[in-house]
DNA sequence: CGAGCTGTTGACATTGCTCAAATTTCGTGG
DNA sequence: CCACGAAATTTGAGCAATGTCAACAGCTCG
């Protein structure tokens, strides 16, 4: 069902001349490679198309890859026997994805709309962790950033009501929107669909949308289309969501 | 009311052969320090005792130093402000915690029992890094299995019944206390309180109790004292776990 | 324009929570 | 060693939040 396609195999679109055009390059991974070394990035990574849907990789798959997004929405989840899934994380351009614990990926990841990934074999960024200390140390950086989120994550799984899920997740969605400038009235996209949203925050779909519309009653968002939320007062949501 | 008193200081205890007299040597972080290179480590090592409840740091303190445990449990936790807690995970010996996202933990850690944890300073850390590379890479590696499991608990969270939670936590115990064969009658040593285990589950005392007891009903787990659970055939138990 | 998918809303069921009380365990002091 | 008080755990009853099932509405794409 998921993988109905693959636009482009890893050969495709593998330009030589892509590293320091890349949109991402400043906050991917990749920051972490001096310019000067770019390319020996450059002959190591591929870039692939994925369309909606499209799987990038299951849990317990060997992980021979590793993948940085350039353009679109990710999404990783789990699945237990019986197709309950729990969304671990969203990503977006500049995240990274594909890390395994022991040789095998502990989640799977599919794209959420049209994206872009850059990707590299798990033993060409081994060899490159050798050759750019740099590099090991970014990783962990990152390592740290998302274990930091999932140790948030569980916290909200584990003890926020459904309202207040909610809100932490369009607060989430605010600070990873920069360029909201916290005063002015501000407008989300949302790609993901309240299937995805419901599994991110452990609650059904209907729950989902009605804690939306309750919240459109309470005039804290707006709601002119089911994938944007207009935030009319910041502040207003801020107060509302738990705090600490 | 956490924090009553600090048995040692950081300064007793600290004593130049220990390293490799050390219990968790070879399972902890120092594993990837050579035997010919420990008196680097047990030069910038301390060695402190906690007793149960003491705070060892706070969520949002300054991330001075970072810890190895070597005897105890250690409790993870995040708060939000109106007191609800949830608990991010068990600490054992052996296992490492400290490392922190951008300067400051982010969460708090508290001994469970009487623990004793080796300490350095996170500066300390990060030269022995650049100095013994395999350091680095075995922290990155402890990173991703703490991530796989964050993830985990992250689908426990969300998406499994309180039956659920409980099966997969006492499965999680009986993992991680190796020497249990399998095949033969188990008993398991609880060192948390039903409240502990509550706020990891995301549940409250009284279902975990309540579940535990169901447990015992259908003969899957027996309970000899609140502390203990005998697991008389833990075959049962994997199959009533929810799987994948 | 219409089919199909996605999202919304309503009615009802159920799980797990809250509050309360009984029971057991544990630590302390005699 | 025993008694006592405090704390932790267990159990019960009622309730609230969220899930389930079902109908409807709105959007998207051919």
């Amino acid at each position: 069902m998921a993988q109905v396609y693959r636009i482009n195999t890893q050969d495709d679109n593998h330009c030589a001349q892509k590293c320091e055009q890349c949109d991402v390059r400043h906050i991917a991974m990749c920051a972490a490679v001096e310019f000067s070394h770019l390319g020996v990035l450059e002959r190591i990574v591929s870039h692939t198309l994925y369309a909606p849907r499209q799987s990038i990789f299951e849990e317990g798959e060997e992980a021979d890859y590793v993948y940085n997004v350039s353009r679109g929405n990710i999404r990783l989840y789990k699945l237990l026997a019986d197709g309950r899934r729990q969304i671990t994380g969203f990503l977006r351009p500049g995240d990274f994805l594909g890390l395994a614990a022991r040789g095998t990926y502990s989640y799977g990841a599919e794209a959420i709309d049209n994206a872009e990934l850059c990707c590299m074999r798990a033993g060409d960024l081994e060899l490159l962790m050798t050759t750019m200390p740099a590099v090991r140390d970014r990783l962990l950086d990152m390592s740290r950033d998302e274990l930091t989120a999932a140790q948030e994550q569980m916290l909200l799984l584990g003890r926020k009501s459904a309202r207040e899920k909610v809100l932490s997740f369009l607060l989430l969605l605010v600070t990873h929107t920069e360029g909201a400038d916290g005063r002015k009235r501000t407008t989300l996209e949302l790609p993901m669909s309240r299937t995805d949203i419901g599994d991110y925050l452990g609650l059904t779909i209907e729950t989902v949308s009605r804690t939306f519309s309750l919240l459109r009653k309470e005039g804290l968002i707006d709601l002119p289309l089911a994938s944007q939320v207009v935030i009319p007062n910041l502040e207003k949501l801020v107060d509302a969501a738990p705090t600490r």
